[in-house]
DNA sequence: CTGAAAGCGCTAACAT
DNA sequence: ATGTTAGCGCTTTCAG
């Protein structure tokens, strides 16, 4: 019993009929006599038989499996990012393959090349690197269609997005429009960082009327709250000193509030925090966090459906396009509602 | 260019060689002169190869590919075990399939075919429920090996997992000693539930000398903050009042803090709150949270090498074994730290 | 050192 | 209504 899987060909055996009617009978053919079926499907019931979709892969040189790659899964947002997708998928017939970059272009160069190599239909990619995307441009030209869900600027690729740069303009108009002059932005810096916050916070800071010293940037040392926290010491010690933060991450603004009670910074009277994501952990931290909302499943969702899309009918599809979905901001008690002059 | 992918036929026609030449170059195979490799490697290079794993994995039948089944990757600790689980079958050459089966077993059921189907080498599993694991069982009979990352009594099945009887039973040991003489319990009930914790629950409460009614079960609707928030009322309405509460994840133990701040109640002087997890969230809400840590990264990593050993060299593997880790008690300030009488 | 042939399990085209 | 044949891309004998 262990260890042995049936094959058409024992069906057939079993039955008298030949692999190529039992293929048949098992797909539901309408030109196969009822009792025929019947008595097929009997004994691959009997035999306990499953298809092999690898030998059906071969066949039509299609998996019905998407792959899809992110930094870490341990982001918040990645995780219901994934957790949608999987369920969209699944919803439509596809198995998922899962692998994870932790923003290391060669991680990611090495999983899409795993992935090419099992014959995924397509891929999902949260991209490592805002600026060494090649491998992936190659990919969907050799024909596994690739869609991604950040923006890469000059990337040829279908891409569905939150528009940062909105979100990032929408929490520096609020802190802006409170009287903030000075703000400092917590960003995963350089090529990773992500340039479309930082000039969304630039344009609302144009427009308020301020200087370009109005926003001054530090980069955390990861995205856990801990590295908010720590940054939050040389926050606080630059001169002169900001009165509000905007965190690219929930979780850096949760270390950075966290180090606000300890050092009896009152918030938001004295010091104004707003972060980014939306994430559960906003909601039930010490103080509710303003922030941005971002949609992830919104994204997966048209994601899933339009890499589908262009699996199934290619010819329905154009040009590679780009959407990008506008966050809302959340206010909370970590900032104040009041659009006037809190100062 | 785009859409034809080489196969070992085109590099052969492209150097002259046949393509049993070409795939034993392509492997390295040493009985092959050096220039005969590098020409093909060249060609291979040159025409933009990729290996059919299909096509290899047809004939070897063995996929290297694993299938991962999650009840809710949302639940931070699934996060983290599907996180780590990745990762070290990545290190080990392994891809990986993900499903969610959000606790039905129907899903389950479907994902498990799903990777029948898929000629997975073997099986992670998170059980959708204690009771019903029948159709879990025969597949790793009919010769998929499976390894669960939940004990499920009474099935014999390889097993690496939290002792979550020991972890229960250390959080209730400490309510007891500091005092509490009737504790609710939040645990996601029924059959889903998990009797462990009951029984440590149980057990901590008998050697401290108090009758079964010092214990009272409470079901939250979900595990969710929002559902913690929401059994607190139903907690403090029973009578007589508890004076502490054992929630079965940190999320529920969170929802049940909030509901405390909102309604004056005075943690942990007037009321003690445990959680379980040892999630990121303990250590940031309002209130740093007393806890039970799940190394779901150290079970998944003894997991991945059980199952990986038991694929690759099952003569070296005996009878299913059920290895269990003890979970420590991480004591944070929403309980009382003092072993002694606290009331 | 290299090639020819068979076959993994399945499906599709073509018989009968 | 059912069977036969060929072939998906690769690896594995077995011959030369």
């Amino acid at each position: 019993m262990a260890g042995y899987r049936a094959r058409l060909k024992d069906i057939a055996e079993a039955t008298g009929f030949s692999a190529n009617t039992v293929s048949l009978a098992l797909r539901g053919s309408p030109r196969l006599p009822k009792e025929t079926r019947e008595r097929i499907l009997e004994a691959a019931e009997r035999l306990n038989y499953s298809p092999n979709h690898i030998a059906r892969s071969l066949v039509h040189s299609t998996t019905r499996t998407i792959g899809l790659v992110l930094t870490d899964i341990m982001n918040p947002t990645l995780t219901l990012a994934a957790r949608t997708i999987e369920r969209e998928l699944s919803r439509a017939g596809y198995a998922m393959m899962f692998a994870a970059s932790d923003s290391s272009v060669e991680n990611e160069r090495l999983a899409i090349e795993l992935f090419l190599s099992y014959q995924v239909d397509g891929m999902l990619i949260y991209p490592a690197d805002h600026r060494e995307f090649g491998h992936i441009e190659a990919a969907d030209r050799a024909g596994t269609p690739v869609l991604l869900l950040v923006e890469l600027p000059g990337s040829s690729l279908d891409t569905v997005a939150i528009d940062d740069r909105i979100g990032a303009y929408k929490a520096f108009r609020l802190l802006c429009q409170q009287g903030h002059r000075r703000i400092a932005m917590l960003d995963g810096g350089r090529g990773l960082g992500n340039f479309d916050k930082m000039h969304g916070a630039q344009k609302a800071i144009g427009e308020a009327g301020l200087s370009d010293e109005a926003l001054i940037v530090f980069e955390p040392e990861g995205h856990a709250p801990v590295h908010g926290f720590a940054a939050m010491r040389r926050v606080m010690a630059s001169e002169p000193r900001p009165t509000a933060l905007f965190a690219s991450t929930d979780s850096l603004a949760v270390g950075a509030l966290h180090w606000c009670r300890e050092n009896g910074l009152a918030v938001p009277r004295d010091f104004a925090v707003i972060g980014y994501d939306n994430t559960e952990i906003s909601q039930y931290g010490a103080l509710p966090l303003t922030t941005v909302n971002y949609a992830a499943d919104e994204i997966s969702k048209i994601g899933v459906y339009r890499i589908l899309q262009r699996i199934e009918r290619p010819e329905t599809c154009g040009a590679p396009c780009v959407t990008l979905i506008e966050p809302e901001l959340v206010v909370r008690a970590s900032s104040g509602s009041e659009p006037g002059p809190a100062r």
